[in-house]
DNA sequence: GTCCTACTTCAAGTCGGCTTGAGGTCAAGT
DNA sequence: ACTTGACCTCAAGCCGACTTGAAGTAGGAC
């Protein structure tokens, strides 16, 4: 069967019912059809899912991801843009890689005087 | 000259008197002394700025950052935090290395059938 | 001395992203 | 027939992170 109700699309995802609800009234997911009152889901949205859930930790709004994708979770005709958060998405992750080496050193070096540590201050640069 | 007023800060880190003030009553920054009501800062402020910019890009709440790092920037001497930091970023970064190479691929392949695409569903299966 | 400009406080408002609660629907079980 | 449990709608509330606005202060130029 590939057609869920939103308790199993709650449970596989661990996306809350009413986040879905959310979700669907603001057009990043659909339903297939309604079963009375009750929503019925296509498998296929427990990776649109995933796919909004890292585009959230990638700190992309709702409305971003909406232009980036529709709601079947096909990316979006406009490759410009597409590029352009990729590009945007790069700078992101220089940046974190950064200060993930910086946390990691920090955890490691006993030094108070940290800032003066050009290990640390490399991220600070960056920013 | 190393203290610098609010004016300045502003101009030179792009953040806004209004948040200045905000982070300020959160505890995330300090300034050195008052000049009558003014608030006098060090020029350390602007790295303490990118720093708390950079945890923000990363996802961190303010309150996360006060727990990472105290008002002078200095990490906090808790290791086993700054550690599971670096790690939790790990795996962001990890996600979105695969998610921007998706977006990249979106913007450069034509299928109108993405989600089958395998390039495309390895970011799924991560998240 | 008074005007300007840069600053201040404090309370209230805004915005995104959800969550909560009251009250309703519906199919299945006893 | 009635209860239970899973679902529904719709409006209101909440939280984090700021922003805005009204009213005040402090120092310098004229």
């Amino acid at each position: 069967m590939d057609e869920i109700g939103i308790g199993e699309v709650v449970r596989r995802s661990g996306v809350p019912a009413s986040t879905l609800r959310y979700y669907e009234e603001r057009g990043l997911i659909t339903c297939v059809r309604r079963q009375g009152l009750a929503r019925v889901f296509s498998v296929a949205v427990l990776e649109q899912l995933a796919l909004i859930g890292v585009c959230r930790t990638a700190g992309f709004s709702l409305e971003e991801i909406l232009l980036m994708f529709s709601p079947d979770g096909r990316p979006s005709p406009n490759r410009e843009m597409l590029a352009a958060k990729a590009d945007e998405l790069d700078a992101t992750i220089r940046k974190l890689a950064l200060m993930r080496d910086d946390l990691r050193h920090a955890a490691a070096c006993p030094a108070p005087t940290h800032m003066e540590c050009p290990t640390f201050r490399r991220v600070l640069g960056q920013a």
